[in-house]
DNA sequence: CGCGATCTTGAACACGGTCAACTGACGTGG
DNA sequence: CCACGTCAGTTGACCGTGTTCAAGATCGCG
């Protein structure tokens, strides 16, 4: 299906209106000299990098269609996917502190995203404080997700953490005001391991344990969940 | 060692000029109308909480001496400690996102911390860009550390995660100018298998074993780093 | 139809967890 | 002064979750 398609069954895009970067992408009044523009839809095939970790943090990143992972390198084996991102996400902002890009950003699939130079957004920022808190906001959001991260990663056994990751993305669908109950995976089952620190094996095992439950099914990248009670409620031992 | 006794050999304090809060601190010119002061100096005893996960941000938080922990907790099991906070290290950060604390603040032992209330960081931070920049710059450093810690916690194995820590610290000794090779623990086993993600013997093992190894010395809560190199390249397996 | 990539399933293994005993430091009270 | 209790840490034996290695199954696509 090319992009410029009608939509298909599952959303791949977002309405501006509910963008993290639209407070730093919309006109404003009155306008700063030399504010430099948002540059839209930049469009990037499965594969490509948005950005590459170590790079020097240019413009920050919204997705408009399509989804992306964030990866890092770790020595000694494979890449970790630290986020996915769905259409509205924000990318970018942990390089902030170094002024380079912690991460790596590569496309899912073809995707469409919007470039803010960071410019414009220190501009906007200095000069408008609810632009200002509202930067600090989706940084800080990002960080207390984060740390949220590492609790599962380090306390909670391999069905648990693959269930919080079907919640989230269920919660974060709903969010975007699609469906809890019915998505599609943007990614494979390799991206799903290396993001949850399994392996492809366990992450099969524990999705056809799943169905058998009758808690979700999961036929390749189609998830229905049936009951998200106990997909949440789901215990540590087998 | 009464904490009025000369310091001791571990140092505990730290000058204001290395604070991660420094800007929102000192003096500035000119000073905005009503803007509240920094409460300097506030003392806790271990087990104290400085703020509770849940709780409205209200101020952010500068460790002058002592050290804290973050805990966040984790129904099914003991509480996961997100960060150890050492001297001049910055805390409440992660509120800015939802204007609650994410996580839980304890004192490890006696601690002394200054206190910037919010309402003076906002107006500093709008009135002043280089400051709104640094705030950015500050919880942006946090959000990477806590992504590369997820990384760390998905894929390194136990004795990784162990050498990984006592590096960090290390490292973070050495940033305050002090010697990376030996320092003493200020939390005991418990709370660095919580951070892990380990159990208490778990980590009891991999510290013999490094002493045995000769990568480093651990008795009781003092440490010395003899071959950091060693430690770095760590193999995933025994 | 056939090839390759992705996913699933199975069997053996190992890392780290669990449970339990032991050690040593420290403090209290007889 | 030493017996005792407590608590943090260490050590050992066993076990389970999740990995590893190796076959199959399924799907997409020429």
């Amino acid at each position: 299906v090319p992009m410029d398609a009608p939509v298909s069954v599952w959303p791949r895009q977002i309405a501006c209106a509910s963008c993290a970067l639209k407070p730093l992408c919309e006109a404003v009044d009155p306008v700063p000299r030399g504010l430099p523009a948002v540059e839209c839809r930049v469009r990037l095939e499965r594969g490509d990098a948005l950005f590459e970790a170590g790079a020097p943090q240019s413009s920050l990143y919204a997705v408009r269609a399509g989804f992306l992972k964030l990866t890092a390198d770790v020595e000694g084996s494979g890449p970790h996917i630290v986020r996915f991102l769905l259409p509205g996400d924000a990318a970018g902002l942990e390089g902030f502190g170094s002024r380079r890009h912690a991460f790596s950003a590569v496309a899912l699939e073809q995707c469409e995203v919007c470039e803010v130079p960071l410019r414009r957004a220190q501009v906007l920022a200095d000069s408008f404080p609810a632009v200002g808190a509202h930067v600090r906001g989706l940084v800080a959001r990002e960080l207390s997700q984060a740390e949220r991260r590492c609790v599962v990663l380090a306390h909670r056994s391999a069905a648990q953490r693959l269930a919080d990751f079907l919640l989230d993305l269920a919660s974060r669908w709903s969010e975007r005001g699609y469906s809890a109950q019915a998505f599609r995976l943007p990614m494979d089952r390799r991206e799903i391991a290396d993001h949850l620190g399994l392996t492809i094996e366990t992450v099969s095992r524990l999705l056809t344990d799943f169905r058998e439950r009758g808690w979700a099914s999961v036929h390749g990248r189609q998830v229905v969940l049936h009951e998200m009670e106990s997909l949440r409620a789901c215990p540590r031992q087998t």
